[in-house]
DNA sequence: GCGACAG
DNA sequence: ATCTTGTCGC
């Protein structure tokens, strides 16, 4: 399969593979996070099932509080399908985009998907953590690979999540009773710091803030913009 | 060869 | 990811 990647070439799926592994080599897991954390974005995409636009979206928030104090977006055509292991090909184009749109630099990033949790250690948000030389933390509703037991039910409850004999992250429960979120570093965070991080932006939801507002506002993008489509036949 | 497989 | 109503439980 050829494989079109973030800089316009096309790659075979063995080549792209060989530059994840590249690129994962430059991610670090020494903790750069300013102290305290001030302000934490996240990041998220929305689009049709067979669609092929995109609409990224970012939202920063201020702690403690978690009030929003900045929203940015982009929206933008796709040329890549869905292949599990390669998801930042598909992503980050058009959420690089959107990032080039937000005027503030935040002290860490949420994203939706994994970090280091990946086959070849290059996750989605270890991908966009190396493009904007920002931390990041991968906050994934399900699991890529590796291999854990499943948490206790109370907030706050973590196991390992191992992979070819080393953690690469914590199934984390975010909130009382409800399915675990696979937690794991992008880059410039540790482990530990990654788990309290996403944990301390979790409110009533499943879901960290941020990363749940920015699900909120791709979503209302790509629903007004049908909207308007259907209202110019 | 067979299953697994972020969003 | 997204399509969808009601429904069970705190």
């Amino acid at each position: 399969m050829v494989i079109p990647c973030l800089h316009n070439w096309s790659m075979t799926y063995p080549e792209a593979a060989a530059l994840q592994r590249q690129l994962a080599a430059e991610v670090t897991l020494v903790n750069r996070l300013p102290q305290p954390v001030r302000l934490v974005a996240g990041v998220d995409v929305s689009y049709q099932p067979h669609g092929e636009l995109f609409f990224a979206g970012v939202v920063v928030l201020e702690r403690p509080g978690l009030r929003v104090v900045e929203e940015a977006s982009a929206r933008g055509r796709v040329e890549f399908p869905y292949v599990p292991g390669f998801l930042s090909f598909r992503e980050l184009p058009v959420v690089i985009e959107a990032f080039r749109n937000l005027n503030r630099v935040p002290d860490a990033i949420l994203v939706d998907g994994q970090g280091i949790a990946h086959p070849r250690r290059l996750g989605v948000a270890s991908h966009l953590g190396l493009w904007l030389g920002l931390p990041t933390v991968g906050c994934a509703k399900s699991r890529l690979c590796g291999e854990y037991e499943p948490p206790g039910p109370a907030r706050g409850d973590r196991q390992p999540l191992q992979l070819g004999g080393e953690q690469v992250g914590v199934v984390l429960t975010t909130r009382d009773r409800v399915k675990p979120l696979f937690i794991s570093p992008g880059h410039l965070v540790d482990i530990d710091t990654a788990a309290q991080l996403t944990l301390e932006c979790c409110g009533r939801y499943r879901m960290p803030e941020p990363t749940r507002l920015a699900h909120h506002l791709t979503n209302r993008l790509r629903k007004e913009y049908l909207a308007e489509m259907a209202s110019e036949e």
